[in-house]
DNA sequence: ACAAAAATAATAGTAATACTATCATTTGTA
DNA sequence: TACAAATGATAGTATTACTATTATTTTTGT
């Protein structure tokens, strides 16, 4: 029996949930390989309609616009991030090691995992660290969040929160500092292989800086 | 004798330099207003034109697509603030106050100095935080990069880390602890206003909580 | 196995965007 | 005052971001 893990997803994100047809999964796997190797300014559905060898009207009837597209794979990441900290920490008793595992967790490059057959998480994870960003810095931000559009992301924030309040219940900050892990996570990432004097890291060393980095921010400030 | 303050901008971001012409300098505090309200994914210059009361072709004799003009506008601010930042605490002996009135710089939202007549410091503040990360997030940051667009935020970013070591001469992530700073400083302003779930704060109190975890965050990391 | 319904493919069309080109007019300056 | 430089007016093109229509294929309920 082959298992497949399924994220449950936001339905206004979509006008035909993609999970459910041979297409809709092209359209994925597809656009997470276009976006991530042209980027998502020059991403268009007439370019993910040839590389699919479908129509752009063909596109049109799961996703309203690139947009809610890039809002859609987003969140699935943010919802299967959220499940692999809940599954791969789940018998951790002592929240320091909790937490420093999750630190790893959120800086690392995933592989490839193989229970989700259309979905790439490495690609997936450049596109976070590339556009991740572009999904809430809109002037659309307030109606999208009204529609749950980033409810994936909180969720998995105040998870991350909650393990940070395990350590010093009196901590300040649980919410602003997952979220800054998370995203300080992506960017220093993004600098040290694009603009590495906005960082001290050597990219030869692969993310375990980063991690060192994040971590000695984290547990000094929530010790204090 | 009325004093302007000039910035030095990078040649290669304009093709007429617009600092020298009515006109120039009118595409510069349009752009400001129009980017501000309309965000820049919705900013053409076609509006601005329009704004301006000139037509497309003449923007275009100053810049060459609106990415360049986004990367102008915030190199300037960068170079703005480095100067703010550089006068404001050149009397200043004790690196731990240095360093707080740094961290408040930019965190805080700035008043239209009037010593840039044609700049409004507020507006540009604003767009800094919802649009800034989009100078960088492209595909062509590398050629962006090797023709200097982003010095001035990196100088930036050297001269914090300069006061971090002032701090701690041992500490080991000037860089990427700047850098952090900055964006975090950002970051959390946008979620505090348009995705308050993801921090602590409350928009009442302006940017005051802000500063107090990053203030939390820089000093019990660099004591560490 | 077959009819109805649903999904997809093929094609066409529109308004807006992101430019480039040309030429006439105005403005600044040697 | 003449000359160059800057600006304005206008036009045009390829691409993008859609919407609409109709034909064809696939699915599915009985």
């Amino acid at each position: 029996m082959k298992l497949e893990v399924q994220i449950k997803m936001n339905e206004t994100l979509f006008l035909r949930d993609p999970e459910q047809s041979e297409l809709g999964r092209n359209i994925i796997q597809h656009s997470i390989q276009l976006i991530q190797k042209t980027g998502f300014e020059s991403f268009t559905f007439k370019k993910l309609a040839e590389s699919i060898g479908t129509t752009e009207a063909g596109i049109y009837r799961y996703f309203e616009n690139k947009h809610k597209l890039l809002v859609y794979i987003i969140s699935w990441y943010w919802g299967w991030l959220e499940f692999q900290i809940v599954y791969q920490t789940k018998n951790v008793q002592d929240p320091i090691t909790k937490l420093k595992q999750v630190i790893t967790l959120l800086a690392t490059t995933v592989e490839d995992d193989i229970m989700t057959s259309h979905v790439d998480e490495s690609l997936l994870h450049q596109i976070l660290i590339a556009e991740g960003s572009k999904s809430y810095l809109t002037k659309h931000v307030t109606e999208d969040n009204k529609q749950q559009y980033f409810k994936p992301y909180k969720d998995l924030c105040n998870t991350v929160g909650n393990i940070l309040l395990e350590c010093n219940a009196n901590y300040q900050y649980p919410h602003s500092m997952a979220s800054t892990i998370i995203e300080v996570a992506h960017l220093q990432n993004f600098f040290m292989h694009n603009l590495p004097a906005l960082t001290d890291f050597d990219k030869t060393n692969k993310e375990d800086q980063i991690i060192e980095f994040l971590n000695n921010l984290v547990f000094s400030s929530i010790k204090n």
